[in-house]
DNA sequence: TTTTATTTTCAGAAATTATTGAAAGTTTAA
DNA sequence: TTAAACTTTCAATAATTTCTGAAAATAAAA
């Protein structure tokens, strides 16, 4: 295959995933075609190679840039601006965790907490929906602390650390 | 707050907390009902409680059986059939875990590898994207291991060995 | 059998989400 | 200033997803 082809069947593959997974298919098409561009692209770079609107663009630049996981860029002589995505996945991944943390996870446990203390009820049937917020808080809280460490470490680190605890 | 009240908030907030995160909110909210609930609900009872239809409650419950985190169970003198959600909640996370390595992250490494190896071209750029789609693959499996490990580890496990890692 | 209870399916309707495109807003250059 | 280049907004529309409800299929009881 053509490495133009390839790219495009990235873009294209990367786009339906996503909407396999809650995430809108022109905004993950756009942090696709800007992570396999080797120079920064333009609002009209982006329409023409994806064939999308331009207000479209805008939204999804915006949102990705909202993410953290794409920046302007200036070009010299260029009056437009132009936008890159980061090369590093490692970097790229730790973003999205730390998004997804705050955006999904976060909010998840302030719920919980909250049903567990405004249930004023002391039947043994209120105990049980009570530790089942507890349960369910817990096992959250332990998962948001693994993406926590997640985050902060090194690529190496991170992997080197899970070999050496998966082998004990 | 009242026992029931809480039960309906906790339903409810669940089912509007998913679609944020690309899950359909009935079947959130099936889900949910069957959690807290302390019997076994048959589709008349989920129909009643959620205000939805037979057709939309056979649905989301076969789903939810499919993920394997709900299951059919019988009633002795009932002919219908009632459904229960475990009440295990680590035992939730893992089948959960488990069913979105593979329905998500699998397919992508899938992909990832046929792109970097359809690529015939030997350019610098060429070699630039097979790098990228390496690294894309590279970050995918190291997660896709740390969730099997996950995936196998009893819930006091994992967290004691986390806590020992990261005190390192 | 035949009848009755229950589950499943699926076409159409409703609800939700994504996209367009043109007008309004902003910034830079002349 | 004014004009041109560019970005943002948002109401209208399109596309997609979810839901309903009634008919078909299945299973149990009579």
């Amino acid at each position: 295959m053509k490495l133009e082809d390839a790219k495009l069947k990235y873009i294209h593959t990367w786009g339906s995933l996503a909407t396999n997974w809650g995430i809108n298919k022109t905004m993950a098409q756009v942090h696709a075609l800007l992570l396999v561009s080797t120079k920064p692209l333009s609002a009209d770079d982006i329409m023409e190679t994806l064939k999308i609107s331009r207000g479209n663009v805008n939204m999804n630049v915006r949102a990705l840039i909202d993410w953290g996981i794409v920046n302007k860029e200036f070009v010299v002589g260029e009056r437009k601006e132009f936008f890159v995505a980061g090369k590093d996945i490692w970097e790229l991944f730790k973003q999205v965790t730390k998004e997804r943390k705050k955006r999904e996870i976060e909010p998840v446990l302030k719920v919980l907490e909250d049903l567990k203390n405004d249930v004023e009820d002391n039947s043994e049937e209120a105990e049980d929906f009570k530790k089942m917020m507890g349960d369910l808080s817990s096992v959250t809280t332990t998962v948001n602390g693994i993406l926590d460490k997640a985050i902060k470490a090194d690529e190496h680190w991170l992997l080197s650390n899970f070999t050496k605890m998966i082998k004990k």
